[in-house]
DNA sequence: GTTAAGATTGGCT
DNA sequence: GCCAATCTTAACG
């Protein structure tokens, strides 16, 4: 089933990063329906965490849909060169949000390597935030877009990823925020091919 | 108004 | 393994 608000309105974003391993991430964009299972995704909160965008200041153009209510997508350009896909929870006035890092295509693969202008389904497809954007074709413009609409979704398939099969440690590119940087919050599922480069 | 750096990736040494 | 690409935001002058 498709989630719904009550579900990214879950206060504890660490165990809603930790949730989402094993849903499927879709997309219908240009009328193509791309998505694939979570594999890799990380936690940002917005107290006590100088890795989140929202971790100073308030509103600023690029951050102040973090402050919307659970159930948006925060989609920002980094390096002036790739989209990185976010998904905002909690209530709103807290700017928290589950950074997705990696996910195993299911469907549209055909489409996905289209966009990523490569022939075969390596790991290369969407292993690597700024991949999978590019794959599923969320871009800057789908900044805010409801994620209980039908442009970008979740579903949970009844599938349950166990503690043993899940990785949990440190964050990565993150060095810039000091002692938080060693947080465990980011979360993948051992063994997977699809999961990011780890560094 | 100018400048520096970032939740990254891919190409070259 | 190192470095360039490229654009938005934030911190100066």
């Amino acid at each position: 089933m498709k989630l719904t608000h009550d579900y990214y309105r879950q206060p504890d974003v660490v165990a809603l990063a930790r949730d989402m391993l094993g849903k499927y991430l879709f997309s219908c964009i240009d009328g193509v329906l791309t998505g694939g299972r979570i594999v890799e995704t990380e936690a940002y909160a917005h107290i006590g965490d100088q890795a989140c965008h929202s971790h100073l200041g308030r509103f600023t153009k690029r951050t102040s849909v973090m402050y919307e209510a659970g159930g948006v997508a925060y989609v920002y350009l980094i390096y002036g060169r790739y989209a990185l896909f976010n998904i905002i929870t909690n209530e709103a006035g807290k700017a928290d949000a589950v950074l997705i890092r990696g996910i195993e295509p299911t469907e549209g693969v055909a489409e996905m390597q289209l966009r990523r202008g490569i022939t075969s389904a390596t790991p290369k497809l969407t292993a690597g935030p700024g991949l999978l954007t590019q794959a599923l074709g969320i871009s800057t413009k789908h900044y805010g877009t409801d994620l209980t609409g039908n442009l970008i979704w979740l579903e949970d398939l009844g599938e349950q990823v166990p503690d043993e099969q899940v990785v949990v440690s440190p964050r990565v590119g993150i060095d810039y925020a000091g002692d938080d940087a060693a947080l465990p919050w980011r979360f993948r599922i051992r063994g997977s091919k699809w999961t990011s480069p780890a560094k």
